[in-house]
DNA sequence: AAGTTGCCTTGACTTATGTCAATTCCAAGT
DNA sequence: ACTTGGAATTGACATAAGTCAAGGCAACTT
């Protein structure tokens, strides 16, 4: 498998592509932390997804026939990236149709992971989202028991992943701090506490 | 090709499948008009596509190898629909390697539909929300120059489809209608007046 | 035709979240 | 240790949308 794979570093804040930039194919993320992220004609902003290392990103161009990035992809933390050449890609998916099959399953999980966002936003108030997101991230570790989390990511941009306003989370994290559901540590470090995190906070 | 393609007609309200119902398969809409719909615990709902007649639903079980639907499909409208038995496409779907590829094509416009809902839904408020729906039934028909829609979706489906309540639909409306932009011909019918309809009601 | 039923609409009110300005906090650099 | 600038918080207020209750309209039944 000839994957000649393209290394970058990139440091926070920096863009590794932006919307309307030709497409040169899909990324993989090494180290650190990407935002995907939408900018409307207003100038709002919404982050559609938060990248962790392992994961691919940028890959439904291949898939589409676009020929730029239809949104901007920028750094949340230091990176470390490897760009996989589109025309590679496609070679590689012509040569093993198998890889077809791996993609669909790929992108069908995309899929049940863009229609939850689209419950959490419809489904459940702010706060709600902000006590969910933080426990998906303990549950991707470890070390779940523990319940202390780095955040990895401004508030600023936890926002607009959450879609509300900063102002809006300093809030939302205050009142959940107040009900006793977590207990800031540090602005990047959070324990929470599970045992006073009830179903409902839980469900939809 | 052996599709054994099992043949439904559904009348308005009934369910197709609910979530949590054994997973048969995909389902082909012949005619009518199919919703989407997830119920939360609390109660909530929220329409995540309006299938037309055409269209394929509920493929992603599929590819994700789950053994129930995860959501509701309920028809909007009297319904003729078909069945493609889970055996029979994954059958095809390993005896016919380039329909991976087909799939993973289909499945990369679902996640880009998706997204573009979870923008709208962030930077897109009710009233645009709807003005903006409306104007995509437009842009899918023949004869769009004529602003002329039938809904084909009750007000009640309507609102849970753009993630607002009914009155807040019916609000919308006749705020829309004050301002010029359409004027209801019956409950189900009206006409859009595309001259007083700016950029900024068409863009995020 | 009158009555019934199920949507849709309207009104009055509440609540969540956005907005904008003013601080305060913190971390990096001098 | 001090300075400084960006980030986070807080307060006061505005607004979109939800809630609940009442009324109206239209289609169907008898």
């Amino acid at each position: 498998m000839s994957k000649a794979a393209l290394s970058k570093s990139c440091s926070k804040g920096v863009f590794v592509f932006i919307e309307g930039a030709p497409y040169l194919g899909p990324w993989v993320l090494r180290k650190g932390s990407v935002l995907l992220v939408k900018t409307s004609a207003s100038g709002k902003e919404q982050i559609l997804r938060q990248v962790e290392p392992g994961e691919v990103f940028a890959e439904v161009p291949i898939f589409r026939d676009l020929a730029w990035y239809p949104i901007n992809a920028r750094c949340a933390t230091d990176c470390e990236l490897s760009l996989l050449p589109a025309a590679d890609v496609r070679c590689l998916l012509k040569t093993d149709p198998k890889l077809g099959w791996t993609a669909a399953r790929a992108l069908s999980g995309r899929v049940a992971e863009f229609r939850d966002v689209i419950l959490e936003l419809t489904l459940a108030e702010a706060k709600q989202r902000l006590l969910r997101y933080l426990l998906r991230r303990l549950e991707g570790r470890p070390n779940a028991a523990l319940g202390v989390i780095r955040l990895g990511i401004s508030h600023q941009d936890l926002a607009l992943l959450l879609g509300v306003r900063p102002e809006s989370l300093s809030r939302a994290l205050t009142e959940l701090e107040v009900s006793g559901k977590l207990k800031r540590i540090s602005r990047q470090t959070f324990q929470i506490f599970l045992k006073q995190i009830s179903l409902k906070d839980r469900e939809w």
